[in-house]
DNA sequence: CCTTGAATATCGGTG
DNA sequence: CACCGATGTTCAAGG
């Protein structure tokens, strides 16, 4: 790891230009930020942290929220400067084409190093591991109900699951692994519609799955003729026992 | 800014905890990561960058990807304590119940500083910057075309623009910044039933407005007797001229 | 390459 | 607080 505390313009132009190409470069100071690509904006001067990853993405973080004021995605290519005495930072991003521009008035601290990370993301409580559990008993849809096939695709786009109920119907369903909006109304209802012009006559359910429908989505439901199932989940990780993670 | 390189344990506790609220906490280390919440997670052993914001937001990036491996979000309670002889970062939001715990091997670096940032992100060429000009300039759709009203509530969601045309026909219109895609279209489609369920016999139409509408879109549109309008919007920020901006 | 839909999505606006 | 739709969404999977 390397640094520089409070470097003058040409120190940290000579710093960033000398980081391997797989470090990751960290700059804490002053700046403001223009932007112009899918959209374009300006953010006046004030403190940030910046980071430049080795694949190219810059991210541009304030002293609060979650996400970057701006950023660049994986694929940038990033070039530093000096520009009427200040460091400058230009991430350039060829398609779609967008371009950050990061003008720094001071600079209170500069960084590199690499990061040696081989570890593989462990996670479990998406989508897929809520349906999954319904392929596993499929019975907690309903008494009766029968898989056919997942990921049915259609039209439309692909529904998550696909079925038959003890009289015999067609069932499509829709899982969403939380609350579940209108716009999922919408998505099922279209399924639904493009299932039944292929198969005309055929007779066939649709049901929304979610853990929570709020009172607003389970009416639009109903005036389409679609039921819904607000079904809990539980997710555990595979391998919880070994990792010491049940407790956690 | 304070900063400590290859602290020990016991020096990265004494320091993290003595930081100031306003301050945004930075570590680059060895580490491994539990999440469990709204989901679970985790990942071994490996080399991160770990922001702490004044907000409580909690980032934990590797070398790559612009989103981080795991996270909080803003209104966190952020703890920092020894376990077993390791930093551990425990990261606990109340709601949803969610808790991320971050366990150091290795401590490279730690750092500290408060950020003065008061300007204000200007952005432009958000959706509703291009229904804006849609209602500056209603004869861009088509001659004739009267607004009625913005972002129409109906029972599907809200439509973007809701207006009549030259024979008095109703019309809704839904905008889309980027690429339409097949769901806009569906969209759109509900937006009409829905109003032709409350104003039966009503003559209707819908368009569907993008900067670019792919030819399977166009054609779903006009399967489903809609239409569209492919035009192109150029955005400009309020004061480019005062900011130097335009030529960005 | 393009298209599609999930995400621990986050975030802001509205009721 | 709940709900809802946009996002410079990003990302991974599938065609």
């Amino acid at each position: 790891m390397n640094y520089l505390v409070s470097p003058k313009p040409e120190e940290a132009l000579a710093f960033s230009k000398n980081i391997s190409p797989k470090d990751m470069l960290v700059i804490l100071g002053g700046c403001r930020i223009k932007y112009r690509g899918r959209a374009k904006s300006f953010l006046d001067f004030g403190d940030r942290l910046i980071v430049v990853k080795r694949d190219g993405s810059v991210l541009v973080h304030r002293d609060e929220k979650y996400t970057p004021v701006n950023w660049q995605p994986p694929g940038t290519r990033v070039e530093y400067s000096i520009e009427e005495g200040s460091f400058v930072l230009s991430a350039v991003r060829p398609s779609p084409p967008e371009k950050m521009r990061v003008e720094f008035r001071e600079i209170r601290f500069v960084a590199s190093a690499s990061l040696e990370d081989n570890a593989e993301m462990k996670i479990t409580g998406m989508e897929r591991d809520f349906v999954e559990k319904i392929v596993q008993d499929p019975s907690c849809i309903e008494e009766g109900f029968r898989l056919l096939r997942e990921e049915k695709a259609t039209y439309s786009g692909s529904i998550d699951l696909y079925g038959v109920d003890k009289d015999g119907n067609r069932v499509l369903i829709e899982v969403k692994r939380s609350q579940a909006s209108p716009s999922a109304v919408i998505q099922l209802e279209a399924y639904i519609n493009d299932f039944k012009k292929k198969n005309p006559g055929a007779k066939l359910r649709g049901i929304l799955v979610a853990p929570k429908i709020p009172q607003m989505v389970k009416r639009l439901l109903e005036d389409r003729g679609l039921e819904y199932r607000e079904l809990e989940y539980q997710f555990e990780l595979a391998d919880d026992k070994q990792k010491g993670l049940d407790e956690y």
